[in-house]
Formats: structure tokens, sequence, C-alpha cells
DNA sequence: CGCCAGGCCTGCACGC
DNA sequence: TGCGTGCAGGCCTGGC
């Protein structure tokens, strides 16, 4: 499911809900994530206020003071408020119950996702400490990018997909990204000149706010935390669309693999 | 049945 | 020898 943009919507449409409120119960009903939920948790985290939730990357932190309980959602995950009278589904594996009486539910069929602890700075967590710029922070720039790409022999698309570059952007908005941009997926990352990795980055801002602006994408079962759709999916550009026209050229648009992955791109509008 | 799917870590091979 | 890099595989379920 969710990128950057749709663990933003998800992260603001969780906050006011949880912040400053206190944690009741931890129910985990199947630990088997990614990595293992921790059995320590209920006792870590039973009687924590909930400081702050934040993210960085796909990741989203929920700042209980002592420590901060990190939360991926993989391919399929998805964090929301359930009506607490909502008995849990399948792979509904782990809830927070508040003080307050609202439930933070989470459901990941694919169980890509991960649940974890860690005490005292988040961000020295071995799975965050390598994490590149936030896109959307003053920290990542087209100077920045074209520094980190310059020894870089593998195609732009899948190093945009490196998180030590860039923080948070998976394949629909790399995809999208490359498109505005108007650079080929394909191109070596380092034969990329400084104006365009200026023009890159700046696409790579566009494309994440607007798409945090239509909620997100939703794809096959996500919905925000609100239980809304987003609708970004309706703006793709080129994801999923091989064969049909190219928005602004005609042209119809080429789906290939990279690195086992799916890209689509306009033959015509995206140069090498 | 096989293939595909929004992520990302691991381990291996390779070249400098 | 060591390092950075590139690549394939694996983790899972579900839908077509």
């Amino acid at each position: 499911m969710p990128e950057l943009p749709e663990v933003e919507t998800t992260r603001r449409g969780l906050e006011r809900h949880l912040e400053g409120q206190r944690i009741a119960r931890i129910t985990v009903r199947d630990r088997r994530l990614r990595l293992p939920v921790p059995r320590r948790l209920p006792s870590l985290l039973g009687g924590a206020t909930i400081k702050a939730l934040t993210r960085r990357g796909k990741y989203l932190l929920i700042d209980c003071g002592a420590g901060t309980l990190i939360i991926h959602l993989g391919m399929s995950g998805r964090l929301w408020l359930p009506d607490p009278a909502t008995p849990p589904e399948k792979h509904d594996h782990f809830d927070l119950l508040l003080a307050n009486g609202t439930v933070v539910r989470l459901r990941d069929p694919r169980r890509f996702g991960l649940v974890v602890w860690q005490r005292g700075d988040p961000l020295r967590h071995r799975l965050l400490a390598h994490i590149g710029p936030e896109p959307l922070s003053a920290q990542f720039d087209g100077t920045v990018l074209h520094r980190a790409t310059r020894n870089r022999s593998a195609a732009i698309k899948q190093v945009l997909m490196d998180s030590r570059v860039v923080a948070g952007v998976g394949n629909i908005y790399a995809n999208e990204a490359l498109h505005r941009a108007g650079i080929h997926p394909g191109l070596e990352a380092r034969r990329l000149t400084l104006a365009r990795c200026g023009i890159l980055v700046e696409k790579i801002r566009e494309t994440l706010n607007a798409a945090i602006t239509a909620g997100g994408s939703s794809l096959r079962d996500y919905v925000g935390s609100d239980g809304m759709a987003g609708n970004f999916q309706s703006e793709f550009l080129v994801y999923d669309r091989a064969g049909k026209p190219c928005v602004t050229c005609g042209a119809p648009l080429r789906g290939i693999r990279q690195g086992q992955r799916s890209t689509f791109y306009c033959p015509k509008c995206q140069k090498r």
C-alpha cells in the first residue's frame, strides 16, 4: 500500500486522536510481522502517554516519552481507528486501546509491516539510522541529490527508491516524479546534471505534496485513517498506464521492468 | 495454475 | 583485504 503520502495521510488523520492520550491496553493477535512484535510491548507501553505522532520516511513514530513505538505498513498495512465495537478481522494483528476508548488498529494481510520499540532516540534504531533526507525538507535539494548520485551507475529510478538517497519515495511516486521531470527512468544516475537534479527534486516534492493533498492513493484495499479513500490514483500520469496515451504528448506510454519492479514512462517526453 | 502487487532487508558476486 | 555497489531472493496473502 503505502508510500510517503499514504503514511503522511495516516499520520495526519490519527495525530489529534492520539496525542496526549494514555495507552490503556495493547492487544497483539499475531506477532509474526517482518520483525516479531516484541513480547514485552504491553509492559513497556501500558500506562504510557502518547507525546507525539511523527513520521520518518515511511515509518510512523509514536513517541511515548521513555521510548517510541515504530510502525511500518509494508506493502499491505493500514492503521486506522475502527469503531470500538467492530470486532477484529483475520489480518488485524495489533490494537492499541486508549484510555478514552479509542482503538488504533493495524491490519496487514501480507505481514511485511512491523511494530517495534526503541528506547530513547528512535532515529538511532538500525532501521532508521541510515535513511536519507526527507524529500519535503530543506535537507533535500538538487545539490544533495547530485552528490548522492555521482558514483551510481544504476538507473535513476532505482536510485530514487534507495532509502539512503532520499526517504519515502516508492515505486509509484518514483515513476510519477520522473515523468513530471522529463527524465527517462533508465538513465544512469551519475549522468544526471546538477540542473536536472534540481528539477527532479522539485518534481518529487510537487508529486508528493499533490498526493498528500489528495489524501494519498487508494489501490486495492488502502483507505486512510478516517476510512476515506485517497484519490491521487486518478491523477497518475504514468503509473499502471502502459499503452495509454501520454497526457502531455499523446504517445503511448511504456511499461518495463527495472530491478523486479514495474516502471512506466513516456518514451517521447522523458529523455536520457 | 502462474503471475502480479504500493517495501525493504539480506546475502552474494563483482570491480576498484 | 575491504569497501561500495548491483542484483536476486525472500518474506507473505490475495486477486486476476
